[in-house]
DNA sequence: GGTGAAAGCGAGGACCA
DNA sequence: TGGTCCTCGCTTTCACC
């Protein structure tokens, strides 16, 4: 699994769109019979291109109506205290996304709650007792221009359409 | 679709995590039969609960090595040129989320690129070029301490695992 | 790499408790 | 509401081009 072709691009941007698409609508929507179609969706699979597959969930639907952007920064910086820091983080159910930021230690999360009483709950009594946090900015979303996180591929290659039998 | 039960829960908590999984076995995860299990699925579905099915690409993969944090500011803020603003903003592929983050008017995004350079031409060839926009932060993601954005499920009840026939 | 075909199993619906 | 059965179509794996 080296490079990209075409059929592979549109297997990726097809299942990242429609997940559980079956492999008969897959095949047909990339332009290839469902056999090689399925082997290939298997090799990306293998091969890492496809991490997993998930449904995505109404956030205000199940009662998280607040999404907040949390920046994190810590007291002290060392390899040790820092993975410390970021381990104890990762556990946390509620950050929903947290990336380390720059060499001055600072994280940047993503918080979800049910409300604004909850998260200023959460964030005194959980995110400020963290080891080794010295500071905290928060910000809340107000609004969602754009969700989902689908990433581009038109990079990959000239994304055309795949027509079956079409010359080039 | 009023309220959610356990077995509701858990069904979102399975597809979550992986949303490939053939009814038959998501159904005795839960502790349901078939049938009963695939109408809840799709009761779920159609109460918008579950918004859709995505795979998640690796995103190093396919060659998008920067993910960066972007603020961007506007210049003025009615509710006209915001809106402009958030549409232009939603068509770029580029722009894997953005949030509206507060009266003032600043734009909270996550951008993929390639690379330091590619992300650089993007922000000065495009994000700048937005209609309406005043400045421009940027933060970089040096490593993903947590990701996949999963929704934490446990506040919608206590969430023991389902056990068939197990008396409560 | 691609196609076509065969076998086994799950999806999706009707119906009962 | 959940459970059972039944049928059709898909998945999955052949062998072969």
């Amino acid at each position: 699994m080296e490079t990209l072709d075409k059929y592979d691009i549109a297997i990726l941007r097809e299942l990242q769109a429609e997940a559980r698409l079956t492999n008969a609508e897959l095949a047909q929507r990339v332009g290839l019979s469902a056999a090689p179609c399925w082997r290939r969706v298997r090799a990306l699979e293998e091969a890492g291109y496809i991490r997993g597959y998930h449904a995505e969930i109404d956030r205000h639907k199940i009662g998280l109506g607040v999404l907040a952007f949390v920046r994190l920064d810590a007291e002290r910086n060392t390899g040790d205290l820092t993975l410390a820091m970021e381990q104890a983080i990762a556990q946390i159910p509620e950050v929903v996304s947290c990336h380390y930021i720059s060499g001055t230690g600072t994280f940047e999360l993503q918080v979800v709650a049910r409300d604004l009483d909850s998260f200023s709950q959460f964030a005194r009594t959980v995110l400020l007792n963290l080891p080794n946090v010295k500071d905290m900015h928060t910000s809340f979303s107000l609004g969602e221009v754009k969700a989902g996180g689908a990433l581009p591929l038109a990079h990959l290659g000239p994304v055309r359409p795949v027509v079956r039998g079409a010359a080039a």
